[in-house]
DNA sequence: TACCAGGTAAAAA
DNA sequence: TTTTTACATGGT
């Protein structure tokens, strides 16, 4: 008999995800990034509103079945739940063939073997992402969190001691002096009124990006007001982690690029190419586990 | 105090 | 077509 390790009031299900995965080292990766390493607990917990309903989603490691489990306050029946964490996770992403291509040189083979079953985690909503790079657009990274951090627990819909970021139909509607007094620039609170009204009104469905190819989201992105090359990058690897993108302009990359395929030298953009060039399709992938290995200071 | 920080659009040259 | 400029906040 199936032993059920249900409790009343907090369904639990397990998700399937392709292995190898390291659930542990992938939230450790992703916190590593993060601004504010505060959170003490070592699940993961996601704030999104569920059938019109705010929710927390807590996902973590099932000792029991080598697996990953997946719980939600208030409990819901809702498919969504389970779409929302293998966006997340990526539950999909295949590591082997990566791990093959990239096991021809020692170093690398070290860096994989090292970060086993690491995989990069994904913001719930790619709206988020978009006003993430938005505000991160010139100004420091401590600054720009600061600033999301005010709109955010203004216009966000509270759940525990969590918000979840406000709908765009939200945004869209805010007063500009209420975004403005959030601390975002003239330029940026036009930036983000326009991405939210067009949202709003249909004109735009972020998701579908998902569907595109590389070249065509990057396209796609900066078609829009206020997303230049380097913000349509930064979605693309951080809102949408394309395996094969690499943000070559990016200071911290060719740093850490030039750590493994230099004597530490730091490299010029064009030279990132170069050298991740027999890395394809992977070349997005073996950049992120660089500069993974490199925060966790391994 | 002044300067800079994972840029961008719009104006100017 | 390429080069400047304004922009908001907070840390140094």
């Amino acid at each position: 008999m199936l032993r059920k390790h249900n409790k009343p009031g907090n369904k639990k299900t397990e998700l399937n995800i392709v292995k190898p995965y390291d659930f542990a080292l992938s939230l450790r990766a992703v916190k590593s990034f993060q601004p504010s390493t505060t959170e003490p607990n070592d699940g993961l917990q996601l704030a999104a509103v569920v059938e019109g309903i705010p929710t927390i989603i807590e996902v973590s490691q099932n000792p029991e079945i080598n697996g990953i489990a997946v719980s939600s306050r208030p409990k819901t029946k809702s498919s969504q739940v389970s779409r929302i964490v293998e966006w997340v996770l990526f539950t999909e992403l295949d590591l082997k063939p990566f791990y093959r291509l990239a096991s021809s040189g020692a170093k690398l083979k070290l860096l994989t073997g090292k970060l086993h079953g690491l995989k990069p985690m994904r913001p719930v909503s790619l709206f988020e992402m978009a006003v993430i790079a938005i505000t991160e657009q010139q100004i420091s990274l401590a600054v720009a969190y600061r600033i999301r951090s005010r709109l955010v627990e203004r216009f966000g819909v509270p759940i525990e001691k969590q918000w979840v970021f406000p709908e765009p139909e939200i945004l869209a509607s805010a007063p500009i002096e209420d975004l403005r007094s959030c601390g975002l620039s003239q330029q940026k609170e036009q930036y983000i009124h326009d991405l939210a009204n067009k949202i709003a009104n249909g004109t735009l469905d972020l998701d579908m990006l998902k569907t595109l190819d590389d070249d065509k989201a990057r396209e796609t992105i900066m078609n829009l007001r206020g997303f230049g090359r380097w913000s349509a990058d930064y979605i693309l690897v951080r809102g949408l982690a394309r395996p094969d993108c690499v943000p070559v302009d990016d200071l911290g990359i060719r740093s850490v690029v030039g750590e493994y395929m230099r004597h530490g030298q730091r490299l010029s953009p064009t030279e990132v190419t170069e050298k991740l060039k027999a890395f394809r399709p992977y070349r997005g992938l073996l950049a992120f586990y660089m500069l993974a290995n490199h925060r966790l200071n391994l």
